[in-house]
Order: structure tokens, then C-alpha cells, then sequence
DNA sequence: TAATTATTGTCTATTTTGTAGACAATATTG
DNA sequence: CAATATTGTCTACAAAATAGACAATAATTA
């Protein structure tokens, strides 16, 4: 197992990516089950090489545990305080796993390298999840999706993290239209009214929804969608310009 | 004087200030000129103490060049490019310094620590001008305020910085009533409209400025201002409570 | 094959909010 | 005390958001 602790990573400066899917009209979080003893999760995070940028370095963890790249992404917040440190929860994992002599002079390096206090940039991520098979590092024991509103306990301050990602992208979603960026390329009104209800955990006026979506100008109309059901076919709809869709202001 | 090099602070990683006052219907920043030859100026920054949180960093940035401290700040962007290096900055630095030699030992250290990448976290903060009284340090040559839309040329990204701070602070001043940070504790309605036609460098309606002002309901209503002039006086307005009115949603 | 059912797409009426125009109130000046 | 410049507020109008209603239609069932 590769844990860093050379200077070719910044110092103290880390990444922590809230990974965003939409599944069974639920709103999800890509989370990692730390492959050690003892139930430690976490969100999916990395370092930041020092000839690489901040971004890259997020789309890079993202690549690791998706496999996709071109992933909307969105730098959102800076968690800085002193008191931020992995000293808690890497003294419990020892405590738990003390095959791992972490007393050893290299073992020792990576302890003193992971106990400092560490600056954590927090980026959101909005993936098609069909579009994605999790990939687990050497460092996850596993690597699963799960629902926003029910996330286990996480290591250090990680719950907090995602709280302030699903606070931004609700502000963002306001201002660009990165929902779609969240369901396939084809979808029905009703899923993407859905799933905007997931997101901001509330329902809206159907009628009404369809207008100001309509009203954007932003999809075009597909054919219908036959589902079987026994009622009037849902037309199918698609972002007329991705690009444009994520810079494109307004809406709700 | 004292240029860090120390293990005393979080390595590469800095903290520049955007410190925004109003003055004579002008938003202006806060820019000192650095105590070398050559025109160098730019953003007060600093860097975080091992045992400091990023915020009080800030603040102390900001304590030290205005004197006060309880100022509004908020963090609003990470400037991490990996190109993003004083080392550009620091050759021409030294070759219009030739008097300062830094190949000795102690200024070798010095120059390896600065010539790295920095990472650096933007905040902006938004001060009373008149309870304000620039303040050089020891790495200042002068300290002064600039019209926003005026700003001479910085050095590295500081203009970029700049400009992603007015954006910032627009986009929450729709979402709070920070504005009211920059003026002082009484002021007229007058007043309040030009100093927000200031920030989005556009005018309002006069009308329908105050009408929504007033809606807002958080703004109490004084004594008469008799300016002297030939004219009805304004009422002076006070914010009912300040916390509150940096935190409570929506407006413009 | 026509009635039934569930859902979709869209229209209109209503309410709320935003914008523009108008005017009375008033502190000073001449 | 009229003239002037500005302030505070009101109303009319326009635009946007919300709510209610209903026709269209894909499958099912009689």
C-alpha cells in the first residue's frame, strides 16, 4: 500500500471530493470504506502533486474512483480549521490494526506526514451514475454509493463536507443548469423533475415545472418514450448544448 | 525584517486578502506597494500558523493592516494553478534589488521558500473606511486604498483575485445584507443606494431602491439627517441587527 | 372496439412581485 | 413667501410565479 509521504505532494494540503449520483430517485454520495480494521468511511480524497493544479488534482481522485473524466466539477469550500487533523482518527485505526507497526522508522514518516494538521479544498462532483463502476484504491476496502439524507457516520469532519457541498450545489443549481449532469443523456420531465426534488428534498407543482424547464430553452424534444404504462407516452428530452447548459444562468 | 521560512507555517500554502472599502461613492481596495524598488504592489496577504484556523489567519492579515478586527470575511475562492509561483515576481524583485543578496545561506532559504508554488485561499472583507487606518508591516513600502474599477497592474494573479472577489461578493449580496458592513453605523437611503450602485456599477431606481430596502424590514429609522442643503432632509437608517443582517437571505 | 384509467402536455385565471410614473412634503435660499 | 432640489410614498402597469382545469393519449378491460 502506497501511502504519501514524500515532498512531491504538497504539504498538509489535501482534496475531498463529494461525488454526486442519482439512482431510484434518490440523491447519492460516492463513500469509501477504509481498508483496515474497524468501520472507517470516508470520502473519496487525494493530494496535490506539486506540478499539478488544484483542479486536476480533483479531476484526478474522481478518474481514480469513477473512471471517468470530463466530470462536471465545482470547487466549493476551503476546511482550514487548526483542529483538523487525522491524530483521532489514525490513533483509533492503530489502535484497531495493530498488525501495522506504525512505529517503524518508515511507518513513522507516514505517520508524522498524516497526523499534521491539514487543509482540506472540498470539491462537488455530478456524474451520470450508470455511467460509472466505483473503483477502490489500495486504500478502500470498498467503495459503495449512499443516499444523502442517510450517510453513516464519516471519518473526521466529512459529514460536515457534504452538508456544504449539497448547500452549494442548491445555490449553484439556481444559477446554472448542472442538474443534467446528474441523469442520463435522454430523460422524461418527470425524472428530471424528480430528481430535482431529491435534491432539494421538497416537491414541486408539475405543471409548473415543465414550464420554467421548457421555459429555459435549454432542452430539446426527442421522441416519445413508450413505457409500457397504461397512460399518454412521456416525451423524451436532452440538453441542447452541455457546455453552454453549465454556465447558463438562472433558474428555479 | 522577517520573511517566513520556518516550519512554523503550513508550507505553501498563503492567504491573500481582498479588503473592500467605500469611499466618496467610490468601492475601493486595499493595496500596499512593497517595500522594494520597483513598483511592486499587492494584495495584503499572509500564511497560517500550524496551530492557527485559515479564518483566524485572515483576520490577523487583516487586524494588522486596518487596525480593526470583528470585520466581515468571507472566503470565496482557491487560486491553486500550479504555474501560480512568486518566481517570476522574485527574479525581477532581485534584479532591481541587486543590494539585497540572496544567494547568502540564510536569504538562500528564504528564496527556496517563496519560489515555490503557492496554493493561496482568497478572502474578502468588507470594513467601515472611516474606522480604518492603513497600516504598512515591515514588507510595505505604503499601504493604500484604490478605486476597484482603477486598479493598477498587481503582481502575480492579485487582479484576477480582485475580480473574482467583486463577483463573489455580488453574487452574496443578493443572498445577505452585507453591504451595510461598508458604511457607517448611520447612514441615508441615499447613501446605502449608491454605495450598492457602486458594487454592480449600475444604477438602481430611485423608487423602488427604497421600497425594497424597507421590505427587507431590517432597517430601523432614525432622527432626520439636516444636511444643510435646500431640500427636504433624509431620515438616517440603522441596522436593526447587525448579525442578523450579515446572515438573513435575499435581496436585490 | 369502445369505455376506463393513469399520466402527460398545455392552457387560463389568479396572485404576487417588479417597474415606471407621478406627486405631495419639506429644508433651505433669495 | 415663492422657488428649488430632494425625499418619501402612492398608484398604475407589466412581468413572473402559482394554482386550477382540462384535453390528449397509451395501455387495459369489458
Amino acid at each position: 500500500m502506497h501511502i504519501p509521504s514524500e515532498q512531491d505532494f504538497i504539504q498538509q494540503l489535501s482534496i475531498d471530493c463529494v461525488i454526486f449520483g442519482y439512482e431510484d430517485k434518490k440523491l447519492k454520495v460516492l463513500v469509501s470504506t477504509l481498508n483496515f480494521n474497524g468501520n472507517f468511511q470516508a470520502l473519496p480524497g487525494g493530494f496535490v502533486y506539486q506540478n499539478e493544479d488544484i483542479d486536476d488534482a480533483a479531476n484526478r481522485t474522481l478518474k481514480e474512483r469513477t473512471g471517468i473524466s470530463e466530470i462536471y466539477l465545482d470547487q466549493f469550500f476551503v476546511f482550514g480549521k487548526a483542529a483538523r487533523k487525522n491524530q483521532n482518527f489514525l490513533d483509533e485505526l492503530i489502535r484497531l490494526n495493530p498488525q501495522m507497526p506504525f512505529d517503524g522508522k518508515q511507518n513513522k514518516d507516514q505517520y508524522d506526514w498524516f497526523t499534521k494538521r491539514f487543509v482540506s479544498i472540498g470539491y462537488y462532483a455530478l456524474v451520470d451514475i450508470k455511467k460509472v463502476i466505483p473503483m477502490k484504491t489500495d486504500l478502500d476496502k470498498s467503495i459503495q454509493w449512499c443516499n444523502v439524507y442517510e450517510l453513516p457516520d464519516l471519518i473526521i469532519d466529512h459529514n460536515e463536507i457534504v452538508s456544504k457541498a449539497l448547500e452549494s450545489l442548491r445555490l449553484n443549481l439556481d444559477k446554472k443548469l448542472l442538474a443534467f449532469n446528474l441523469l442520463s443523456e435522454t430523460f422524461t420531465m418527470k425524472e428530471a423533475q424528480e430528481l430535482y426534488e431529491s435534491i432539494f428534498n421538497k416537491t414541486f407543482a408539475r405543471n409548473n415545472f415543465q414550464k420554467k424547464i421548457l421555459d429555459m430553452d435549454v432542452l430539446e424534444r426527442l421522441e416519445k418514450k413508450f413505457t409500457g404504462a397504461a397512460n399518454k407516452a412521456p416525451f423524451l428530452y436532452r440538453i441542447k448544448d452541455k457546455a453552454k447548459a453549465d454556465e447558463s444562468p438562472k433558474m428555479m
